[in-house]
DNA sequence: GAGTGGTCTAGACCACTGT
DNA sequence: CAGTGGTCTAGACCACTCT
């Protein structure tokens, strides 16, 4: 069955149908929280066989993509998922123990991009670039001070929605009103100096070392989707990273 | 973490070869860098299917314990491995390209444990504690400041060894010398003031920004092997974390 | 009861590394 | 060449969910 039209066809079957139902779950076929058809029909569609369709879904769960339950079925994972909330968030207390923190809006503005953040978010120089800052708040304390950075022409009207008010969590936002799924996000982490600004909004003295945590997010396809700058007082908190 | 209390039995056959050839494996029969059975060997040993003992190693595999090669065999990882050697160090230049550092040993000494850290490494109050203090210097900088505390009881001896050439890796040396496997770490980020020491060591003015990375690295098992305190300047380099 | 995914089997053919 | 892992097939039985 495999058909070598051009001599880069030699891949694996079971990758060729998961890129395929990748596609058609990105091209938006099947929605966040929906069910996929079963293995069984996706073997006799795609004239494979089951187990083919298995080790296809089986890497498609690996990478989080997709969530299997005997019985049921599987389905497309949403970002909205209550697991994936705080995925990519890795500032926890003392005790090690993730507290999803409360936002205050601080500011929403335009402006055009320069060359260094087009560079990363790939977008023209000179684009439309939309500028956020928040304050996240632990237990009412302001622990973090965030400026967000999105291309306004990926995210048309998003600049009015944030002004009107700041949601928590924004790559659900990102997914609900622009169908854009963050998956991936690389994080540069480094320590800075508190500025004015921010010894202020923080409650720190000037000066005092911040965390900052440096952030692209990324789509499943590696397309750039968001730059994110964090600085974090790490008096009571800290990221925690957990390798193996 | 699964407790396996008396109704365990009903667990996949897979899973359970996977932890009889883990079991071997921790147990010293087969080294590092050795070649395992075939898998057909396992299967007619285990009297189960090939299949079945293709799962049970291919978990192993994406647990990093072992590695496959077509028409070669699968071979134990070790944490020699050129791959393995920076897996758990993440500081990387402004490009993000990983480069290994150089190693300059400053103290090793003994001391008697104190609760707080007794119970991070799980041992007695008061046991034996071994604690080294090093620089470690990227193209001849000192970048960061290092403090690395063990159990005396599970190294006996090393202190001798450290004091005499502090190496680059630590956990090659663990693993060549003590037969203790690091698999796993957790590490705790947070942004720090310079104190004196560290700012005559790294070249920085006093109360700079320093990013602290308090690890804890473990077995398999979960059991605690080390604990390390990094203070890095993060003037010219920063620490990667890849999200997915 | 019909349908789902989870496990397990027993083979087939292939690509590749050793000799 | 015989032996290895990588892929693929075509079934079997099971536990579970939905209706």
């Amino acid at each position: 069955m495999n058909t070598s039209d051009e001599s880069a066809a030699f891949r694996p079957l079971y990758q060729q149908i998961k890129e395929m139902i990748v596609a058609r779950i990105t091209s938006g076929e099947w929605s966040a929280g929906k069910s996929l058809p079963s293995e069984a029909e996706f073997a006799r569609h795609y004239n494979v066989s089951p187990g083919t369709v298995r080790k296809a879904v089986g890497e498609m769960v690996a990478e989080n993509l997709v969530e299997r339950f005997r019985g049921r079925g599987t389905f497309v994972k949403s970002q909205t998922d209550e697991r994936e909330h705080s995925h990519f968030f890795h500032v926890v207390g003392q005790e090690g123990k993730k507290i999803l923190p409360a936002t205050r809006g601080l500011t929403c503005a335009r402006r055009k991009c320069d060359p260094e953040t087009a560079r990363r978010l790939d977008v023209p120089t000179g684009s439309r670039l939309l500028v956020a800052e928040r304050l996240r708040l632990i237990q009412g304390v302001p622990i973090i001070f965030e400026i967000i950075m999105v291309s306004e022409d990926r995210f048309p009207g998003l600049c009015d929605i944030l002004s009107e008010e700041m949601p928590n969590e924004m790559y659900p936002l990102y997914e609900e009103l622009f169908g854009i799924r963050v998956i991936r996000a690389e994080e540069h982490l480094s320590a800075v100096a508190a500025d004015e600004r921010e010894a202020e909004a923080l409650d720190v003295p000037l000066g005092s070392p911040l965390l900052e945590i440096d952030r692209i997010a990324t789509t499943f396809d590696g397309d750039p989707v968001e730059l994110r700058l964090s600085h974090c007082n790490t008096r009571n908190h800290h990221y925690l990273n957990v390798l193996y």
